[in-house]
Order: structure tokens, then C-alpha cells, then sequence
DNA sequence: TAGACGTAGA
DNA sequence: TCTACGTCTA
């Protein structure tokens, strides 16, 4: 599976293997991973459908990533990082891109991880598939998005 | 003149030429002219005092940079960008730096522009003596602390 | 122009 | 832990 619209790509990177590891997210950017400076969602218009194409769990938000071959990942926005203060997420941007992706399209997906150090560890875990999503209340009493995501093509890597 | 503390350099950086133009913030962190990747003012500890070493005008703030030889810096913090609102600034960090270089060290100054298309370029542009700084009341009502700087050892380059 | 699971230093 | 004249994409 290989897509190619413009700079962006649904499935695999030729030369990028399950495991590789990098240091900062810039690399994900120069090695064609994911598109997004700071973003976790990256996504393309793919004949005029929008669709997500990677995701990076960093541990910015309350993932579940608990298991090996699927996880829990949590759209975007509504922190209370801006201005605005907490509010409900919106199926727009990067939710929107992974709400087209159900069932549809793989989506790359770069487990990171924070070191003792501070420093953060970014691991290609290959692609997955979103099973499906729902939103509900998140830790700071909004609504948020959560998109069921498993290993695609079955647990073998 | 040549002060150097740990990573911290007082005066100019062997190699590092007046005119000696850069595309990124990194690079100035890399070449050793600036050690902060988003703050305009760095600062070091020589000797038990906190003095400054180097200052980023790059269009973030309202400084006074139309003149070649001088330039009026403002000083940090206040922002309206955090979610606490437009603030005075304080005498802390980078400004307490500036203050105690009044009319004592060195300073050096990277001038930044952005160009048309949105990219940035920084500019090594010599070194500035503190000569003064005062409060006033800045485009968002609250107090913010000015410095005058001229080009250290005279007009010439 | 605004938003984003950044990044390093104090 | 928080701040900071960043940087890129949509």
C-alpha cells in the first residue's frame, strides 16, 4: 500500500522500517513520517477526500497505549494551553482526517516517549487502522474525540 | 574583548564576522552567538552577576531599530500570547541581564527580518553597549522596560 | 492568521 | 515547571 498526493502518503516509506527510531520531530518531517511540526495528526487531501496519513503519540494527551498492536489516541484541541481556556473538540483538522480514515486508509503511527533526561524518543510503529471513534468527556470536562486504532493487516509485524 | 563563562561568551565569537547572516535561531545557538532558542535575551553568570550577552531583535516586540549604530530594545515578559493577559514586565531574567549590563559589558546584537515570503533571516550585527533603561507603557497599557544600546567602541566597524 | 502531542534554558 | 522576538502547515 503506497499513495502518493503532492508531499503526502498513505502507507508505508520505502527505506523506513518498524522500529527506526529518531530524536526529534523534525526528522519525521525531512524522512517523509509525518507532515506536522508540532501537530499529532498529519493528513492529506487524497482526491478530494481528506484523509489522515500519521499520527505521533508523545504523551501530550490521555492515549491509551497500554497494548502493543492497538491503541487509543485522542484528537485534537480544546487544551487549555490557548487563551480560550478547556473547550469541546471540534471534528475539524486532524479529527476530521482520522473520522474519513475508519475502516478506510492506514495511518502511520510513531510512538514517542519521554526519557528520564527530558529528552523524547520518537519509534515507527508501523500502520493501523482506525477501527472506529466516539467522543467523551475528557480529564478537563470536555468533550474529546478517541479513535480506536489497531495494527493493520493482523498482530504479525 | 573576550569573557567566557561555562557556554557563556561575553563579546565577539572567533570566527563570527559583523554581516555574517543566518536562516535559523538554531544556528545561532550552533555557531554560539545566541543561546536561547526562542528568547530574545541570553544571559550568563560571570563571576556571581547575572550579565547579558547576547539580544535577538527580530521584530517581536516594538523595538527602535532604524537607526544603524543604535537601536532601542524592549525588554521581555507581558505578552497578551499567554493565557494570563498583557502584563508590566518585570525586572527578572533577560531585563535584570540588560540592567546589570548597563554601561559595563559588551552586548551582542543579532538583528532579524522576515521576508516576504515569511522566512527569517538573522543578521550578526556587532557589538552594543547598555547605555540606559527606563519603563513606559507600551501598545497594551502595561509598564515595559527600554534599552538604549549603542555600538560598542564607536561608530566604525 | 491561527493552531500544533516542539524544544532548550533558567 | 515555566518561559521564550520559533517554525511550519492548512
Amino acid at each position: 500500500i503506497f499513495v502518493k498526493s503532492g508531499k503526502h502518503v498513505i502507507g508505508d516509506i520505502p527505506g523506513v522500517e518498524v522500529g527506526d527510531k529518531f530524536q526529534y520531530r523534525v526528522e519525521l518531517i525531512l524522512i517523509g513520517l509525518h507532515h506536522q511540526i508540532q501537530g499529532g495528526i498529519a493528513y492529506g487531501n487524497f482526491g478530494g477526500k481528506v484523509l489522515a496519513t500519521s499520527i505521533v503519540a508523545s504523551g501530550g494527551y490521555a492515549d491509551d497505549l497500554h497494548s502493543k498492536d492497538s491503541l487509543i489516541y485522542t484528537g485534537q484541541g480544546g487544551n487549555a494551553k490557548n487563551t480560550k481556556g478547556p473547550q469541546d473538540q471540534k471534528l475539524e483538522r486532524g479529527n476530521l482526517a482520522l473520522k474519513n480514515s475508519v475502516q478506510k486508509n492506514p495511518v502511520r503511527v510513531i510512538r514517542g516517549s519521554e526519557l528520564l533526561d527530558g529528552s523524547r524518543t520518537y519509534v515507527y510503529d508501523g500502520l493501523y487502522l482506525v477501527e472506529k471513534y466516539w467522543q467523551e468527556r475528557g480529564p478537563l470536562g470536555k468533550l474529546v474525540f478517541k479513535f480506536q486504532m489497531n495494527r493493520f493487516g493482523g498482530t504479525g509485524k
